[in-house]
DNA sequence: ATCGAGACTTGCGGATTTCGCAGCAATAGC
DNA sequence: GCTATTGCTGCGAAATCCGCAAGTCTCGAT
């Protein structure tokens, strides 16, 4: 009985190699369990995933590769930022004259810049920043990010408290 | 000579625990050079992660297991959210009036609701939200999330394109 | 000055995990 | 119908993980 799991499987590995219409590659449901078990531990053993989804060791091993090789997922570290030194963050919206994507580029060679998306709205870029204190916030957004090309204007969001913060996508 | 690495080490180590005004437990350099390791590649093996920063095997793994307990760090599978079928996502920039931490906490009992944070600016609170079409994304932005209790307002930026994701915190 | 605590090292087996490879079955393509 | 491919299983061999003991060193407190 190391029955519950995906149960099935009769021809639904095949999913996982066919693309969906935009090149993405479509995952079934096998792979999605194995992604849950890494987001809750990412060093959790082969054998154990297999015994939770249903799969041999080895093939759990060949569907992680796959997955890591595709670039569907990454096995990481995170960190509290506070915990690691950072002590001011703080979300940019941003308003560009011009080309958009360039400047969005410029943002993401800012290593201070932890994520940068285009976005529809009032803001054309969105960037989150993790600094380490006041004065280098500071610094990053007025003298760094208001001098870079075509940024016409931007408006800063300082957090003060991170209420919810997860990375369980794919599960639900 | 399995030098390289860290070098010095005489002290530092103490500062692992030396709790810094804050509650914040310190982080010593050794620490952030495992944790920078666990960030290339969470799966990494004890002895290399050693090997990279000047400790033994032994050493490497009671560090590791103590920011894990610590909760400094978790060791997770982040994944892409379009490949795993979400195509639609946004940040939203809501206004409370009234308790804000109580609206935030109910933004983040809700599991469409990513990432939450209060903060300092023209936006009480920014929720990000992870949606599977424009259909989910609609309903959770207009029917949810408006109708929470204290919810003045709110203002939405569709996500366009995502140009950086990293999860180098604690590196640099 | 001495003692105790904390952190690290070395060394060591044993249990576990990883890894590569040889089959085998089902599917897709020709 | 036949073949190539893909995904899975099973199985040894190698590597890793894990707990533990003994000994060193530094810091801080008695």
């Amino acid at each position: 009985m190391h029955s519950e799991a995906v149960a099935s499987r009769s021809a639904d590995q095949r999913d996982s190699s066919r693309e969906s219409r935009h090149g993405t590659p479509h995952l079934d449901a096998v792979s999605l369990a194995i992604i849950e078990q890494l987001q809750e531990d990412g060093r959790r053993p082969y054998a154990a995933i297999g015994k939770a989804v249903g799969l041999s060791e080895a093939a759990v091993r060949q569907r992680v590769q796959k997955l890591l090789d595709q670039g569907v997922m990454q096995i990481v570290a995170v960190t509290d930022p506070l915990t690691v030194g950072f002590r001011r963050q703080a979300m940019v919206g941003i308003n560009v004259e011009g080309d958009v994507e360039s400047a969005a580029d410029a943002l993401s060679a800012m290593s201070e810049v932890e994520y940068v998306v285009m976005t529809a709205g009032s803001f054309d870029i969105l960037a989150e920043i993790v600094c380490e204190d006041d004065d280098h916030l500071l610094d990053v957004i007025n003298k760094r990010i208001r001098a870079l090309p075509g940024v016409r204007s931007t408006e800063s969001f300082v957090y003060l408290k991170l209420k919810k913060q997860t990375y369980m996508w794919g599960t639900r």
